[in-house]
DNA sequence: TAAAGTAACATACGCGCTGTATGCGTATTG
DNA sequence: CAATACGCATACAGCGCGTATGTTACTTTA
Protein backbone atom coordinates (compact mmCIF):
# COMPACT_ATOMS: atom_id res chain seq x y z
CA UNK A 1 0.00 0.00 0.00
CA UNK A 2 1.49 3.36 -1.08
CA UNK A 3 -0.61 5.25 1.53
CA UNK A 4 0.77 3.17 4.24
CA UNK A 5 4.52 3.89 3.23
CA UNK A 6 3.69 7.53 2.76
CA UNK A 7 2.67 7.56 6.10
CA UNK A 8 5.22 5.72 7.73
CA UNK A 9 7.48 8.27 5.90
CA UNK A 10 5.98 11.52 7.49
CA UNK A 11 5.45 9.61 10.92
CA UNK A 12 8.99 9.51 11.17
CA UNK A 13 9.84 12.78 9.16
CA UNK A 14 8.11 14.62 11.90
CA UNK A 15 9.51 13.72 15.15
CA UNK A 16 12.93 13.55 13.55
CA UNK A 17 12.57 17.26 12.32
CA UNK A 18 11.07 18.07 15.55
CA UNK A 19 14.18 16.31 17.10
CA UNK A 20 17.04 17.18 15.73
CA UNK A 21 15.68 20.18 13.33
CA UNK A 22 15.70 20.01 9.40
CA UNK A 23 19.21 20.59 8.40
CA UNK A 24 20.49 17.86 10.87
CA UNK A 25 17.76 15.17 9.88
CA UNK A 26 19.57 12.74 8.29
CA UNK A 27 17.35 10.93 5.71
CA UNK A 28 19.30 7.50 5.66
CA UNK A 29 18.16 7.47 9.01
CA UNK A 30 14.52 8.73 8.94
CA UNK A 31 13.70 6.29 6.23
CA UNK A 32 15.47 3.51 8.26
CA UNK A 33 13.00 4.52 11.64
CA UNK A 34 10.08 3.50 9.08
CA UNK A 35 11.99 0.54 8.12
CA UNK A 36 12.19 1.63 4.68
CA UNK A 37 15.55 3.25 2.66
CA UNK A 38 15.48 6.05 0.96
CA UNK A 39 14.84 5.06 -2.50
CA UNK A 40 11.09 5.38 -0.89
CA UNK A 41 11.40 8.94 0.14
CA UNK A 42 12.78 9.85 -3.40
CA UNK A 43 9.95 7.77 -5.47
CA UNK A 44 6.90 9.02 -2.83
CA UNK A 45 8.29 13.19 -2.27
CA UNK A 46 10.74 14.11 -4.47
CA UNK A 47 13.79 14.80 -2.66
CA UNK A 48 14.23 16.41 0.91
CA UNK A 49 12.14 19.40 0.39
CA UNK A 50 9.03 17.09 -0.63
CA UNK A 51 9.13 15.33 2.97
CA UNK A 52 9.29 18.05 4.59
CA UNK A 53 6.10 19.92 3.09
CA UNK A 54 3.82 16.61 3.14
CA UNK A 55 4.72 16.89 6.99
CA UNK A 56 3.94 21.03 7.32
CA UNK A 57 0.84 20.11 5.30
CA UNK A 58 -0.29 17.60 7.64
CA UNK A 59 0.64 19.42 11.27
CA UNK A 60 -1.28 22.62 9.65
CA UNK A 61 -4.68 20.84 8.82
CA UNK A 62 -4.52 19.16 12.32
CA UNK A 63 -3.63 22.42 13.96
CA UNK A 64 -6.86 24.20 11.70
CA UNK A 65 -9.06 21.52 13.25
CA UNK A 66 -8.03 22.42 16.75
CA UNK A 67 -8.43 26.35 15.29
CA UNK A 68 -12.10 25.42 14.62
CA UNK A 69 -13.03 23.60 18.17
CA UNK A 70 -11.42 26.99 20.10
CA UNK A 71 -13.82 28.88 18.11
CA UNK A 72 -16.83 27.09 18.41
CA UNK A 73 -16.46 26.88 22.14
CA UNK A 74 -17.02 30.57 22.54
CA UNK A 75 -20.26 32.62 23.14
CA UNK A 76 -19.53 35.31 21.00
CA UNK A 77 -17.84 35.43 17.49
CA UNK A 78 -15.47 38.30 19.13
CA UNK A 79 -14.69 35.74 21.35
CA UNK A 80 -14.09 33.05 19.14
CA UNK A 81 -11.76 35.01 17.22
CA UNK A 82 -9.90 35.69 20.82
CA UNK A 83 -9.56 32.05 21.30
CA UNK A 84 -8.66 30.93 18.03
CA UNK A 85 -5.30 33.25 18.65
CA UNK A 86 -5.13 32.14 22.42
CA UNK A 87 -5.36 27.89 20.92
CA UNK A 88 -2.35 29.06 18.39
CA UNK A 89 0.17 30.05 20.80
CA UNK A 90 -1.20 27.19 23.32
CA UNK A 91 -0.33 25.12 20.30
CA UNK A 92 3.47 26.56 19.32
CA UNK A 93 4.24 25.40 22.71
CA UNK A 94 4.68 22.20 21.27
CA UNK A 95 8.33 21.97 20.24
CA UNK A 96 6.89 19.67 17.09
CA UNK A 97 5.53 22.63 16.08
CA UNK A 98 7.44 25.46 16.96
CA UNK A 99 10.58 23.71 15.31
CA UNK A 100 8.76 22.53 12.20
CA UNK A 101 6.29 25.38 11.46
CA UNK A 102 7.71 28.16 13.09
CA UNK A 103 11.48 27.87 12.19
CA UNK A 104 12.51 25.64 10.11
CA UNK A 105 9.52 25.67 7.41
CA UNK A 106 9.76 29.60 6.64
CA UNK A 107 13.74 28.96 6.44
CA UNK A 108 13.18 25.98 3.96
CA UNK A 109 10.48 26.92 1.80
CA UNK A 110 10.40 30.25 2.44
CA UNK A 111 7.24 33.00 3.63
CA UNK A 112 4.70 30.42 4.26
CA UNK A 113 2.07 32.77 2.77
CA UNK A 114 3.58 31.04 -0.38
CA UNK A 115 2.90 27.63 0.34
CA UNK A 116 0.56 25.80 -1.33
CA UNK A 117 -1.78 25.01 1.29
CA UNK A 118 -1.73 28.43 1.43
CA UNK A 119 -1.55 27.90 5.39
CA UNK A 120 -5.29 26.94 6.71
CA UNK A 121 -5.26 28.91 9.70
CA UNK A 122 -4.41 31.86 8.37
CA UNK A 123 -7.13 32.05 6.20
CA UNK A 124 -9.63 30.88 9.06
CA UNK A 125 -8.18 34.07 10.50
CA UNK A 126 -9.35 36.39 7.55
CA UNK A 127 -12.38 34.72 7.36
CA UNK A 128 -13.26 35.38 11.02
CA UNK A 129 -12.36 39.01 10.84
CA UNK A 130 -14.12 39.40 7.81
CA UNK A 131 -17.30 38.49 9.15
CA UNK A 132 -16.70 40.49 12.66
CA UNK A 133 -16.12 43.55 9.92
CA UNK A 134 -19.32 43.02 8.28
CA UNK A 135 -21.29 42.95 11.19
CA UNK A 136 -20.05 45.91 12.74
CA UNK A 137 -17.60 44.69 15.45
CA UNK A 138 -14.36 45.62 14.13
CA UNK A 139 -13.25 48.94 12.52
CA UNK A 140 -13.13 48.70 8.60
CA UNK A 141 -9.51 47.50 8.51
CA UNK A 142 -7.86 44.72 5.27
CA UNK A 143 -9.06 41.37 6.58
CA UNK A 144 -6.29 40.06 5.58
CA UNK A 145 -3.63 42.40 6.89
CA UNK A 146 -5.36 42.53 10.35
CA UNK A 147 -5.05 38.38 10.41
CA UNK A 148 -1.10 38.64 9.44
CA UNK A 149 -0.24 40.83 12.24
CA UNK A 150 -2.36 38.99 14.51
CA UNK A 151 -0.98 35.69 13.64
CA UNK A 152 2.83 37.06 13.81
CA UNK A 153 1.95 38.68 17.07
CA UNK A 154 0.70 35.36 18.43
CA UNK A 155 3.87 33.15 16.50
CA UNK A 156 5.92 35.66 18.25
CA UNK A 157 4.37 35.21 21.51
CA UNK A 158 4.73 31.28 21.06
CA UNK A 159 8.60 31.67 20.78
CA UNK A 160 9.25 33.51 23.73
CA UNK A 161 7.08 31.33 25.49
CA UNK A 162 8.66 28.13 24.82
CA UNK A 163 12.31 29.70 25.65
CA UNK A 164 11.33 31.17 28.99
CA UNK A 165 12.40 29.55 31.91
CA UNK A 166 8.73 29.45 33.80
CA UNK A 167 6.95 29.34 29.88
CA UNK A 168 3.20 28.63 32.16
CA UNK A 169 3.89 32.26 33.83
CA UNK A 170 4.96 34.05 30.72
CA UNK A 171 1.80 32.24 28.75
CA UNK A 172 -0.15 34.31 30.46
CA UNK A 173 1.52 37.17 30.51
CA UNK A 174 1.32 36.94 26.40
CA UNK A 175 -2.55 35.68 26.73
CA UNK A 176 -3.17 38.98 28.14
CA UNK A 177 -0.90 41.17 26.40
CA UNK A 178 -2.66 39.29 22.94
CA UNK A 179 -6.34 40.48 24.10
CA UNK A 180 -5.00 43.72 25.19
CA UNK A 181 -3.50 44.07 21.61
CA UNK A 182 -6.68 42.66 19.63
CA UNK A 183 -8.66 44.91 20.85
CA UNK A 184 -7.33 47.87 19.22
CA UNK A 185 -9.29 46.23 16.24
CA UNK A 186 -12.77 46.61 18.07
CA UNK A 187 -14.89 49.48 16.81
CA UNK A 188 -16.19 50.28 20.44
CA UNK A 189 -13.31 51.45 22.64
CA UNK A 190 -11.90 48.56 24.19
CA UNK B 1 45.04 43.40 10.37
CA UNK B 2 42.61 40.73 11.78
CA UNK B 3 40.25 43.24 11.69
CA UNK B 4 40.05 44.01 8.00
CA UNK B 5 40.26 40.03 7.49
CA UNK B 6 37.08 39.69 9.71
CA UNK B 7 35.14 42.43 7.96
CA UNK B 8 35.67 41.06 4.84
CA UNK B 9 34.41 37.61 5.49
CA UNK B 10 31.18 39.47 7.30
CA UNK B 11 30.60 41.32 4.46
CA UNK B 12 30.77 38.44 1.65
CA UNK B 13 29.30 36.32 3.96
CA UNK B 14 26.19 38.91 3.81
CA UNK B 15 25.55 38.93 0.20
CA UNK B 16 26.21 35.18 0.24
CA UNK B 17 23.89 34.22 2.53
CA UNK B 18 21.98 36.81 1.41
CA UNK B 19 21.49 35.80 -1.91
CA UNK B 20 21.19 31.88 -1.69
CA UNK B 21 20.63 31.26 1.81
CA UNK B 22 22.48 29.94 4.61
CA UNK B 23 21.86 26.10 3.59
CA UNK B 24 23.23 26.66 0.41
CA UNK B 25 26.06 29.26 1.11
CA UNK B 26 29.19 27.44 0.34
CA UNK B 27 31.90 28.63 2.62
CA UNK B 28 34.57 27.63 0.13
CA UNK B 29 32.90 30.28 -2.37
CA UNK B 30 32.63 32.60 0.31
CA UNK B 31 35.68 33.01 1.60
CA UNK B 32 37.27 32.60 -1.94
CA UNK B 33 34.93 36.13 -2.90
CA UNK B 34 37.03 37.59 -0.03
CA UNK B 35 40.19 36.53 -1.39
CA UNK B 36 41.03 34.38 1.94
CA UNK B 37 40.06 30.73 2.37
CA UNK B 38 37.92 28.67 5.18
CA UNK B 39 41.40 28.68 7.59
CA UNK B 40 40.49 31.99 8.00
CA UNK B 41 37.41 31.54 8.50
CA UNK B 42 37.38 28.74 11.20
CA UNK B 43 40.43 30.63 12.74
CA UNK B 44 38.36 33.66 13.50
CA UNK B 45 34.97 32.53 13.60
CA UNK B 46 34.72 28.75 14.65
CA UNK B 47 32.37 27.38 12.37
CA UNK B 48 29.42 28.42 10.27
CA UNK B 49 26.77 29.25 12.89
CA UNK B 50 29.68 31.79 14.43
CA UNK B 51 30.63 33.17 10.94
CA UNK B 52 26.17 33.88 10.80
CA UNK B 53 25.91 34.84 14.22
CA UNK B 54 28.62 37.70 13.68
CA UNK B 55 26.78 38.70 10.21
CA UNK B 56 23.23 39.16 12.14
CA UNK B 57 24.75 41.13 15.22
CA UNK B 58 26.11 43.92 12.71
CA UNK B 59 22.51 43.60 10.79
CA UNK B 60 21.16 44.39 14.16
CA UNK B 61 23.32 47.05 15.35
CA UNK B 62 22.38 48.60 12.17
CA UNK B 63 18.77 47.79 12.26
CA UNK B 64 19.08 49.62 15.96
CA UNK B 65 20.49 53.04 14.46
CA UNK B 66 17.34 53.18 12.60
CA UNK B 67 15.06 52.55 14.63
CA UNK B 68 16.28 55.21 16.95
CA UNK B 69 15.95 57.87 13.89
CA UNK B 70 12.79 57.26 13.22
CA UNK B 71 11.68 57.74 17.34
CA UNK B 72 13.52 60.69 17.19
CA UNK B 73 11.59 61.83 14.32
CA UNK B 74 7.98 61.99 16.06
CA UNK B 75 6.74 64.92 18.19
CA UNK B 76 4.92 62.65 20.65
CA UNK B 77 5.89 59.26 22.50
CA UNK B 78 3.59 57.29 20.84
CA UNK B 79 4.54 58.50 17.63
CA UNK B 80 7.98 57.73 18.04
CA UNK B 81 7.21 54.41 18.98
CA UNK B 82 4.61 53.65 16.44
CA UNK B 83 7.07 55.22 14.19
CA UNK B 84 9.62 52.03 15.34
CA UNK B 85 7.66 49.89 14.05
CA UNK B 86 7.15 51.28 11.04
CA UNK B 87 10.35 51.16 10.58
CA UNK B 88 10.91 47.78 11.41
CA UNK B 89 8.46 46.93 8.79
CA UNK B 90 10.24 48.92 6.19
CA UNK B 91 13.26 47.80 7.01
CA UNK B 92 12.44 44.06 6.66
CA UNK B 93 11.85 44.81 2.95
CA UNK B 94 14.88 44.62 2.40
CA UNK B 95 15.93 40.73 0.92
CA UNK B 96 19.10 40.74 2.94
CA UNK B 97 17.10 41.22 6.34
CA UNK B 98 14.15 38.88 5.32
CA UNK B 99 16.85 36.49 4.76
CA UNK B 100 19.22 36.34 7.18
CA UNK B 101 17.33 38.10 10.09
CA UNK B 102 13.77 36.38 9.76
CA UNK B 103 14.41 33.48 8.23
CA UNK B 104 17.77 31.77 8.52
CA UNK B 105 18.55 33.36 11.43
CA UNK B 106 16.22 31.79 13.73
CA UNK B 107 15.99 28.58 12.46
CA UNK B 108 20.10 27.51 12.64
CA UNK B 109 20.04 29.78 15.58
CA UNK B 110 17.00 28.94 17.57
CA UNK B 111 14.46 31.54 18.60
CA UNK B 112 16.13 35.12 18.49
CA UNK B 113 15.57 36.09 21.78
CA UNK B 114 17.95 33.91 23.48
CA UNK B 115 20.56 35.32 20.69
CA UNK B 116 23.91 36.79 22.85
CA UNK B 117 22.90 40.18 21.50
CA UNK B 118 19.53 40.08 22.56
CA UNK B 119 18.10 41.23 19.73
CA UNK B 120 18.60 44.94 20.29
CA UNK B 121 15.71 46.60 18.65
CA UNK B 122 13.77 44.46 20.50
CA UNK B 123 15.22 45.72 24.03
CA UNK B 124 14.01 49.51 22.60
CA UNK B 125 10.90 48.50 22.29
CA UNK B 126 10.70 47.41 25.40
CA UNK B 127 11.88 50.39 26.41
CA UNK B 128 9.80 52.14 24.49
CA UNK B 129 6.55 50.68 26.15
CA UNK B 130 7.57 51.12 29.28
CA UNK B 131 8.00 54.61 29.24
CA UNK B 132 5.06 55.09 27.71
CA UNK B 133 3.19 52.45 30.68
CA UNK B 134 4.74 54.98 33.31
CA UNK B 135 3.35 58.24 31.65
CA UNK B 136 0.07 57.14 31.24
CA UNK B 137 -0.41 56.76 27.93
CA UNK B 138 -0.71 53.41 27.52
CA UNK B 139 -2.33 50.25 29.80
CA UNK B 140 -0.23 48.86 32.15
CA UNK B 141 0.40 45.69 30.64
CA UNK B 142 4.06 43.64 30.64
CA UNK B 143 6.24 45.72 28.83
CA UNK B 144 8.00 43.14 27.22
CA UNK B 145 5.19 41.07 26.31
CA UNK B 146 3.79 44.08 24.31
CA UNK B 147 6.94 44.81 22.84
CA UNK B 148 7.05 41.09 21.44
CA UNK B 149 4.07 40.73 20.15
CA UNK B 150 4.17 44.02 18.14
CA UNK B 151 7.65 42.64 17.05
CA UNK B 152 5.86 39.79 16.09
CA UNK B 153 3.44 41.35 14.06
CA UNK B 154 5.96 43.74 11.77
CA UNK B 155 7.45 40.74 11.50
CA UNK B 156 5.38 38.97 9.45
CA UNK B 157 3.54 41.97 8.13
CA UNK B 158 7.26 42.45 6.46
CA UNK B 159 7.02 38.92 5.14
CA UNK B 160 3.70 39.43 3.97
CA UNK B 161 4.58 42.57 2.24
CA UNK B 162 7.98 41.35 0.19
CA UNK B 163 5.76 38.25 -1.33
CA UNK B 164 3.43 40.21 -2.30
CA UNK B 165 3.09 41.41 -5.99
CA UNK B 166 2.61 44.98 -5.22
CA UNK B 167 4.82 45.68 -2.03
CA UNK B 168 3.79 49.38 -2.05
CA UNK B 169 0.24 48.69 -1.64
CA UNK B 170 0.63 46.11 0.56
CA UNK B 171 2.42 48.17 2.85
CA UNK B 172 -0.11 51.09 3.18
CA UNK B 173 -2.30 48.45 4.21
CA UNK B 174 -0.03 46.79 6.67
CA UNK B 175 0.79 49.78 8.17
CA UNK B 176 -2.60 51.34 8.80
CA UNK B 177 -3.55 48.01 10.37
CA UNK B 178 -0.34 48.51 12.51
CA UNK B 179 -1.60 51.37 13.53
CA UNK B 180 -4.87 50.24 14.48
CA UNK B 181 -3.98 47.03 16.36
CA UNK B 182 -0.96 49.30 18.44
CA UNK B 183 -4.19 51.27 19.51
CA UNK B 184 -5.35 48.43 21.93
CA UNK B 185 -2.44 48.97 23.88
CA UNK B 186 -3.37 53.22 24.98
CA UNK B 187 -5.60 53.50 28.16
CA UNK B 188 -7.74 55.96 26.03
CA UNK B 189 -9.80 54.85 23.65
CA UNK B 190 -8.20 55.11 20.03
C1' DT C 1 69.88 40.50 18.44
C1' DA C 2 69.08 35.66 18.23
C1' DA C 3 66.09 32.00 19.82
C1' DA C 4 61.64 30.64 21.15
C1' DG C 5 56.94 30.98 21.12
C1' DT C 6 52.55 32.29 19.21
C1' DA C 7 49.15 34.31 16.22
C1' DA C 8 47.03 34.29 11.50
C1' DC C 9 46.11 31.97 7.83
C1' DA C 10 46.63 28.07 4.01
C1' DT C 11 46.53 23.21 2.77
C1' DA C 12 45.11 18.42 3.03
C1' DC C 13 42.19 14.84 4.54
C1' DG C 14 38.17 12.16 6.13
C1' DC C 15 33.40 11.74 6.72
C1' DG C 16 28.51 12.23 6.11
C1' DC C 17 24.80 13.56 3.40
C1' DT C 18 22.08 14.47 -0.73
C1' DG C 19 20.48 13.33 -5.31
C1' DT C 20 20.43 10.26 -9.29
C1' DA C 21 20.96 6.18 -11.97
C1' DT C 22 20.24 1.48 -12.03
C1' DG C 23 18.37 -3.06 -10.60
C1' DC C 24 14.74 -6.23 -8.89
C1' DG C 25 10.26 -8.04 -7.75
C1' DT C 26 5.30 -7.66 -8.30
C1' DA C 27 1.00 -6.21 -10.06
C1' DT C 28 -1.64 -4.94 -14.14
C1' DT C 29 -3.25 -5.12 -18.78
C1' DG C 30 -4.15 -6.50 -23.47
C1' DC D 1 1.10 -15.40 -21.26
C1' DA D 2 3.99 -11.59 -22.58
C1' DA D 3 4.82 -6.82 -21.73
C1' DT D 4 4.75 -2.82 -19.32
C1' DA D 5 4.42 0.12 -15.37
C1' DC D 6 4.80 0.71 -10.50
C1' DG D 7 7.07 0.55 -5.89
C1' DC D 8 11.02 0.28 -3.63
C1' DA D 9 16.09 -1.14 -2.78
C1' DT D 10 20.87 -0.74 -4.06
C1' DA D 11 24.93 1.46 -5.98
C1' DC D 12 27.41 5.47 -7.30
C1' DA D 13 29.11 10.21 -7.68
C1' DG D 14 29.79 14.73 -5.90
C1' DC D 15 29.74 18.34 -2.64
C1' DG D 16 30.43 20.65 1.71
C1' DC D 17 31.69 20.81 6.53
C1' DG D 18 34.96 20.30 10.18
C1' DT D 19 39.56 19.12 11.84
C1' DA D 20 44.31 18.19 11.76
C1' DT D 21 48.47 19.63 10.03
C1' DG D 22 51.67 22.77 7.89
C1' DT D 23 53.73 27.57 6.92
C1' DT D 24 54.74 32.29 7.52
C1' DA D 25 55.34 36.45 10.08
C1' DC D 26 55.35 38.92 14.16
C1' DT D 27 56.28 39.15 19.44
C1' DT D 28 58.59 38.13 23.36
C1' DT D 29 62.57 37.34 26.23
C1' DA D 30 67.07 36.83 27.66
Amino acid sequence: MVEETRAKLIRAARTAFAAKGYAAASMDDLTAEAGLTRGALYHNFGDKKGLLQAVIDQIDAEMLVRMRVAHGQAATAWEGFLNEGVAYIEMSLEPEIQRIMLLDGPAVLGDPSQWPNQTACLRTTTQAIQRLIDDGTVKPVDAEAAARLINGAALNAALWIAAADDPRAVLTKAVEAFRQLAAGLLRTAG
